[in-house]
DNA sequence: TAATGTAGACAAGGTCGTTGTCTACATGGT
DNA sequence: ACCATGTAGACAACGACCTTGTCTACATTA
């Protein structure tokens, strides 16, 4: 391998890194006890967090900050209900909103998700250096937008 | 934004940046008579050029390369042949396997890419220093694995 | 109070992946 | 030379997940 890439070996390396240390964290969270967790769901929570009301997230708020219709988001919502990451509350200003929020299990993933995160990073500041690494990361803000939950990204791969 | 993000930080901008490169890179492709290619084919086209024997690549060596079935890597590539980017071929020393190569079509995306990616490459580099740019690519390389292809990343997202 | 907009439920359909099956051809051991 | 085994490709059924469209209940604003 490493032959002809070129341009395109910076886009890639992006791309692998990012699967790396997906890849590591779920292996781990299945060991700790969330072996059903999905590489979206990270994303989901953190819009689970974010986008919603004080009264916690509906499934059309979701599909907004998802970038998916809230149908889709709805049927997300529903399995996550299923595994027990989110459960149902209501908005007592407004009848129509179904809001959900995080149960402990998915605070509880959040905080085991944090940790392995840590371990992963310090095997990269290992190998790399911590002064470098940390660069990696202070560049990559600068060159990246700031606002960053848009998660249409798995069809994103197979859009025109 | 950027709040109590913090191990979550690192992939998340390895993502964001991966996106942001493929993002300007296909709407560039657009304006340069390449609209209907998908950031998908861009893995496809280096996986056919490299995983098929001396006549091509056939669906079932796809199939493998990118980590998919024979029957998905078919309808692929019956989708590229239509867009006019390969076509079939046939492999003298075995009937069974139908081989597909890459049109000047789609070596013309390819080289429009690599320019598109050279001044990518370029703005990152300005606003980041070339020193660190290239030091990122580097440390890249010695965190992620040398044997590149293996694009089922669409799904991936929703795996287990 | 009436017009307009949004949440959620329900249904139908599309895209793209999967597994399973069948036939034609290749290959390697006997 | 022959036969068992394996693989390529075509075809079909099916499943996961997304979409759009429609309908009703509730909110909001002129």
């Amino acid at each position: 391998m490493s032959n002809d890439l070129q341009g395109f070996e910076l886009p890639l390396r992006l791309l692998l890194g990012f699967r790396m240390l997906i890849d590591e964290l779920h292996e781990e969270l299945a060991r700790q006890g969330h072996p059903e967790m999905r590489p979206m769901h990270g994303f989901v929570f953190q819009a689970i967090m974010r986008a919603g009301g004080p009264y916690g997230t509906t499934a059309a708020d979701l599909g907004r900050a998802l970038g998916v219709s809230k149908q889709a988001a709805g049927k997300t919502i529903d399995m996550l209900e299923g595994l027990g990451y989110v459960r149902p509350g209501h908005d007592p200003g407004d009848a129509r909103r179904k809001t959900y929020t995080l149960t402990p299990h998915a605070y509880d993933a959040l905080e085991r998700s944090e940790q392995i995160f840590d371990g992963l990073r310090d095997q990269w500041a290992e190998t790399i250096g911590e002064d470098r690494l940390r660069a990696m990361v202070e560049d990559l803000r600068k060159v990246t937008p700031s606002d960053v939950f848009r998660l249409d990204t798995p069809q994103w791969f197979n859009t025109p």
